[in-house]
DNA sequence: ACACTCGCCGGAAACGTTTACAAGACCGGA
DNA sequence: TCCGGTCTTGTAAACGTTTCCGGCGAGTGT
């Protein structure tokens, strides 16, 4: 109406103002014409045609600000290099992208504190809901979850009664698969290289490892058991002081990353593998099948685990009413070349 | 003040105004508080006791309205599974957050439809700059660039005159260190595997090949050539035609994920690597490293890409007047065990 | 005692949208 | 002709912030 709104510099994006303005209707009319509810023939083709004449858009903050909803999700996990991760959020990608919905990612360098501080920020309302992926929970992480107005689901371990949504994986199926299928091809002395103990996963695949022997009827051997973190280089250093110290005829590695530098290992000290020492890995990413000879691995599901939590935070967003859900997936062992000789 | 303000139900998330009330201030005060401009000391004491008191946490999207700006960069890749991308997001996530920016993913899948609909999107305003790393360059690309309200930089070959931020790799001078080296070491006959040959990287390094060649007089032979896509899976069939074919004595492949596939055909097939055929890479992704034996690779900086890219989007922000800039980053060759030998 | 500056404060506008509400236009049926 | 209903429209409020601006009180210098 007034002088001034019309006399915005040209360029200033246009909004529903300049549209209607320019169809000579008022804004609320413009509005409802672009949102495709009522109108009459005459003032629909108004503004419609006014509305490409300026070329507007909707914009989106603006529309978030009313609609009290971002069409965001965060992810956050610990590196974003990882290819587990990778796999993981190239799924949850998808079918976020299939409800509009689309992805901010943080990576939390495994910090708690930055965890924590990433889920007190979502007061702040930036996204409609986290899915988070953290390697340990503290007190921090439940009190935090527990305060959080945005939902927020889990990947990975929680305490039995936290009040969540959560997707775990079954390490402790995931370690018996491989476990058992070594010992079923006629290995005696099954080492293990974990990553990080003091992370959620490397806890559980090492007691796993231990409850896993046990059951295919294997003596527990200290020696047998190397550390590192879930990287290559360190996981290799691991296989490298294993086999210095000691003589497997299979190693189970708590991930790919780790089997690849333990294959590194065994190669170049001359073993053949699968002849001399099989070799088992953990997460099946792209890695296993990309090396030679191509590594056997369990999968945890990271894809999988990724569109289950994609899932339930649609649905929560949908429905936030829902008691919380917890899904467990199932572990899968892909055997190949690293492993396909029976003794 | 009206009770209706203060009526509202308890949880509901406080803003602003919940806190002006319940310290009896305007909100006009409670924001400046809270911002920490000005306030005598007494406002201030009141003020942060009611925030505190009510936990007071500013809602973004309103901030964002008003001021007119997200705190949020968009970033467009094909593949969020491919390692380079993975590499150059890593790097770009790093500079971003430390500018205090968030990162919002989109995987195009190539699709320059797609692309064009991202950039035509960028009109809504939901994030503030988009660094975008197409396959393919169309019109289409162009004219949404043009059109943009946003800024936006592009990781790849754009057209010489296009005034646009741009990031570019020497894929020329990168391919030429390979070709320079398998022949410095005394290969005679050295294949290629590209990726797909219509794409910008495909068509560079195609041109790039047979430029090297000549560079470094050896003759192009026609069936040292093979093509699939970037991926492994096509790149190791390539490899294997290739190998049906013809007896080369270094393969260069187009990215470390052919050049693993190649590997492995080469191993499978009993060559020695590097004795009978070197191989080189590109890239450098983490793969080269982690294949045994570990693959020559040379790296055209995909994080110093990301880092770049991200670097003149934040200056860009910061002053959107500055002139059109184009970077390139060097390439650099890391030799390892595939290419160690010489003939 | 007066003018002036300065700091603090609150009212109100602004960012760009959607939507509740009420009023007006129009139609068909009694 | 009048009445009840439907359809369309415009005014204004709302989402939650920040900020412009004018007013007011206290302090200072003359």
């Amino acid at each position: 109406m007034s002088r001034k709104r019309l006399q915005k510099s040209a360029d200033a994006p246009a909004t529903v103002r300049t549209v209607a303005a320019l169809a000579g209707v008022s804004i609320a009319s413009a509005s409802r014409v672009l949102n495709g509810i009522g109108g009459s023939t005459e003032t629909v083709r108004r503004v419609r045609e006014a509305a490409a004449r300026v070329g507007y858009v909707p914009n989106a903050i603006a529309r978030s600000l009313q609609a009290r909803r971002t069409g965001l999700l965060a992810l956050a996990v610990a590196d974003i290099g990882n290819p587990v991760y990778v796999e993981m959020m190239r799924a949850i990608e998808e079918v976020a992208k299939r409800a509009d919905y689309q992805l901010l990612v943080h990576a939390t360098g495994a910090d708690p504190e930055g965890e924590t501080a990433l889920l007190e920020g979502l007061a702040r309302r930036y996204v409609d809901g986290m899915i988070l992926s953290p390697l340990r929970i503290g007190d921090g992480h439940l009190t935090a979850l527990g305060r959080s107005p945005v939902p927020v689901t889990v990947v990975g371990q929680l305490p039995d009664d936290a009040p969540f949504d959560n997707v775990r994986a079954d390490s402790h199926g995931g370690v018996l698969l491989a476990i058992e299928h070594l010992a079923d091809t006629g290995r005696k002395r099954i080492a293990f290289v974990n990553g990080a103990p003091d992370t959620l996963p490397g806890a559980a695949r090492m007691t796993a490892y231990r409850a896993a022997l046990t059951a295919v009827g294997l003596p527990y051997e200290e020696e047998l058991v190397e550390i590192g973190d879930f990287q290559y280089a360190q996981g290799r250093a691991a296989a490298a002081r294993l086999l210095a110290r000691a003589r497997p005829d299979a190693i189970f590695c708590a991930n790919d990353l780790i089997a690849a530098g333990a294959l590194h290992e065994l190669l170049a000290g001359g073993l053949r593998v699968p002849q001399d020492v099989a070799l088992v890995g953990m997460d099946d990413t792209a890695l296993a099948e990309m090396s030679f000879p191509q590594i056997s691995s369990v999968s945890l599901g990271a894809a999988e685990r990724g569109r289950l939590a994609a899932d339930l935070m649609l649905s929560r967003l949908e429905n936030p009413q829902l008691a919380p859900r917890r899904e467990t997936v199932a572990p899968t062992l892909t055997v190949r070349a690293s492993s396909e000789v029976t003794l």
